[in-house]
DNA sequence: CAAGATACTTAATGTGCGTTCAGTATGTCA
DNA sequence: TGACATACTGAACGCACATTAAGTATCTTG
């Protein structure tokens, strides 16, 4: 055999190939600068390629950044349903996926963008998170509640919201919530959990909040 | 007079001078879109006036940014000061301003990008907001904490985290955290009041979180 | 081995961008 | 009035970008 090229593998097979290297290597830029920073050129460099190799494959910048959606959602929607116990962490499941290209970050990134797949993978985890709430209230480990979904949507925005403010997470905290290593992101565990679990406001100024509620809504009902 | 062109205002005067537009359009602009995606012409005819203008004023693309960085952080600096109860919202203050730009959308857009301006300027609201949480833990209407920067921090991370996400919050919730009056984001409010009144987690959970977390401080010391 | 598809390259194309140029009106000040 | 600065414009420049064109290996299949 002539051996002056490196051999591909086997073309059936599951990765590696160059249209994987190519979206990987998207997704990684993408996290890390934004869809609008990226330029068509540096992840074709990432990924070994030429530019117009990565619009053969995909059609498009857009065409990539559809596929990079859709793989990292498969990528969730597959790796969540495993090993999902009662934790508290939603994302839990999702922090074993730490190798490979940042996935988190990628979905973070998108998710303040503003992708139309990405949101319905959103939808599908706010659907998860009640589902795992509720779990987690049979095990008498969370605590129940009169508005299950609206506390899964809240705890769900804070959570990927924090994520996209990772950067700022690590200078104020030191901890990176993006790392797969859970010791990394201890100093904010450990802040959020006593207040997921104390609280941080009394009765009195929630009752006063509740108040003020209804008479915005009576108001609102007279005109 | 002859009012072929209309009259523009003292030169000396306080804002509405072309500059002033331009900046606002662009704030404007940065905080819908993006930065990366905002072209110099679009904001140049969101203010009424031509593209090398902006460039006449601020120098560069570049230049209008940090502008703009300025100014929403002095805007912010300005307005945090007056009008600061005890309230619970760090950002009810901040509300306030939703007349003219959308300082609010700008700052998480910033926020999520990156910036030096603005993450200085995020620094300095995590100092006030021990300040106000102490306070309001004199009041009696937030409860003591053994950390309270550490808390301060991720209450400010998840509310800015949030309102990076609030497209996804509106959509989830129907409540819109930009929005200046407070009955747009009632829904949101309460959900999250009642989480940080009454806790998530039970003790138990908490404990274990501690004894985990304790555990892998002691594996890393080791090492 | 012919023949077609697939993976990939370099070179070229066209467009949209930030920015610069050259010029015009409208001050301001001696 | 003349001289100079400031605010502003339309036209043009140059560059970086996504995309296309044209061509070359390599694999697949009969």
């Amino acid at each position: 055999m002539g051996t002056t090229t490196s051999p591909p593998p086997p073309l059936g097979d599951a990765d590696l190939t160059a249209r994987a290297r190519i979206r990987d290597a998207a997704i990684a830029r993408f996290a890390a600068d934004g869809v609008a920073s990226t330029t068509l050129r540096a992840v074709a460099e990432d990924a070994g390629v030429s530019a117009p190799l990565v619009v053969h494959h995909f059609g498009s910048k857009d065409g990539l950044r559809v596929a990079c959606d859709h793989h990292v959602a498969s990528v969730i929607r597959t790796s969540k349903s495993a090993a999902m116990t009662g934790s508290l962490d939603p994302l839990a499941g999702l922090r074993q996926l730490g190798q490979g290209p940042p996935l988190l970050r990628y979905l973070a990134r998108t998710l303040a963008d503003g992708s139309e797949h990405v949101a319905t993978l959103l939808d599908e985890l706010v659907d998860d998170a009640v589902g795992y709430l509720q779990q987690g209230v049979e095990h008498g480990v969370v605590k129940p509640t009169s508005a299950p979904r609206e506390r899964a949507v809240v705890m769900l925005m804070w959570h990927f919201g924090a994520l996209v403010l990772h950067e700022h997470v690590e200078r104020l905290l030191g901890a990176d919530l993006t790392a797969s290593d859970p010791a990394e992101l201890l100093p904010w565990a450990l802040a959020a959990g006593e207040v997921l679990t104390h609280g941080v406001i009394t009765e009195p100024l929630f009752d006063q909040m509740r108040e003020a509620a209804q008479t915005l809504a009576a108001e609102r009902d007279r005109s």
